[in-house]
DNA sequence: GACCGAAGTTAGCCGTAGATAACGATCCGA
DNA sequence: TCGGATCGTTATCTACGGCTAACTTCGGTC
């Protein structure tokens, strides 16, 4: 009645970049190609295996879209993968722009009674350091309205939410300017045209762009208060 | 200088099962297979690639023994894997009847940034729950001279330092009796014969035999107190 | 010293998961 | 509608690390 053997690494990988790159959307050879950093006939190969074995439909032109069993799957990696940063940042005290290649690592070989016993000691987060929701054990998560913080209107405030990016390089420099979950900003100017926005964090401002930007997710504090 | 190209997480267990097997001793073929629990043609083929690798030496009849390299190796492997072990029990408070699995797969997998992160975590412990001790990072270990508890005359005390097993049902039984490391003990009588032994563990009695007390490690004391 | 059985090796195979080279399909612009 | 550029597939190869079957080598006994 169950283990249906367990997936390989390669396959938790693949089913996890399908489910991210492609929310609801079939996901392109190409796109797998380039986000798993193989080649398209490995993709081509691999998604023939996942087929198979139903975790992913093929439609057209071979994109891939994932069954109810490969998106279970793939939300059970993504709580493992929420749950083990949140970890390494919060009780081993690394730090949250450094601790994903680790984790994307983990999330493959921690047991379930390891990742229960690492849940419960940190009393079952319900979310990741970058801000990201936790799936629960039946991989159900909260559903929330987050606007891209490059939507908001010069003099609008807001709280930092979520931080959707991988690279090192721009999450360090978020995390200096103060960008980081639960933060409270104040956009002092946006400019649609030229791309450019000022950043109030903490009382300090910051000029980033808004390419430089893109990653940021925050909600928006409607002013309900005098002064 | 550095980096060698890591360790294949095959060549780590038989490394690590070289290094276990024979103290200095050459490890045979067939005792590796059983260990590993794989065939002997497998392992003649690893020996040779690890031979090729400078990490063993091969003697007589296909013995391996292992290079400095190796050796170095291994014990790295025995420091990550007792590490693991004392954080999963002290830390995530999982039974240490029960973990020695999942360290014997995180120890392939942890990176080293989180192996120190877990173990400046635990204060650097230099005890794993077994009561082994953890090589530092040179991969020096203090020499411990113990003696089995098998070989105690009647009326001796020692105190518990170290269980050498890996059979859950044993480890769970010495652990109800209360034969942990540390724990302060009597024989109240040893039979050589009938290889039987009557164990004093807080107050209470044992009867075990010799072999279902093989694996267990003490220290003696000796007496130098009146009453 | 011949022989038997245990231990080890050789040869050839399997599955996983990657790669390249070459071919085929599709889409879009002119 | 034609033709290139882009995208995907097929065929074939590679490395790793297992496996079995069959052979060899050794150690010891009679």
């Amino acid at each position: 009645m169950k283990s249906p053997t367990p997936l390989t690494r390669s396959r938790e990988d693949y089913v996890k970049a399908i489910h991210t790159l492609g929310s609801e959307r079939a996901v392109t050879v190409g796109e797998l190609a380039r986000a798993l950093e193989v080649s398209a006939p490995s993709v081509t190969n691999m998604l023939a295996r996942l087929q198979r074995e139903r975790l992913v439909e093929l439609g057209h032109r071979g994109s891939a879209q994932l069954t109810t069993d490969g998106e279970r799957e793939a939300v059970r990696m993504v709580r493992r993968h929420r749950i083990l940063e949140t970890f390494l940042v919060k009780v081993l005290g690394l730090d949250w722009s450094e601790v994903h290649e680790d984790a994307e690592v983990l999330e493959h070989h921690v047991s379930e009674r390891v990742l229960d016993a690492i849940d419960r000691h940190m009393q079952h987060p319900t979310e990741d350091p970058h801000g990201h929701p936790i799936p629960d054990r039946r991989g159900r998560l909260p559903r929330r309205r987050l606007d891209p913080i490059t939507g908001l209107p010069a003099g609008a405030r807001a709280v930092v939410r979520e931080i959707r990016d991988g690279d090192r390089r721009r999450m360090t420099r978020w995390k200096q300017a103060g960008l980081v979950p639960g933060a409270e900003v104040r956009v002092a100017d946006a400019d649609e045209h030229d791309g450019m926005f000022e950043i109030e964090v903490g009382g300090r401002r910051h000029v980033l762009t808004s390419q430089g930007l893109d990653g940021v997710f925050v909600e928006r504090v409607r002013e309900g208060r005098a002064s």
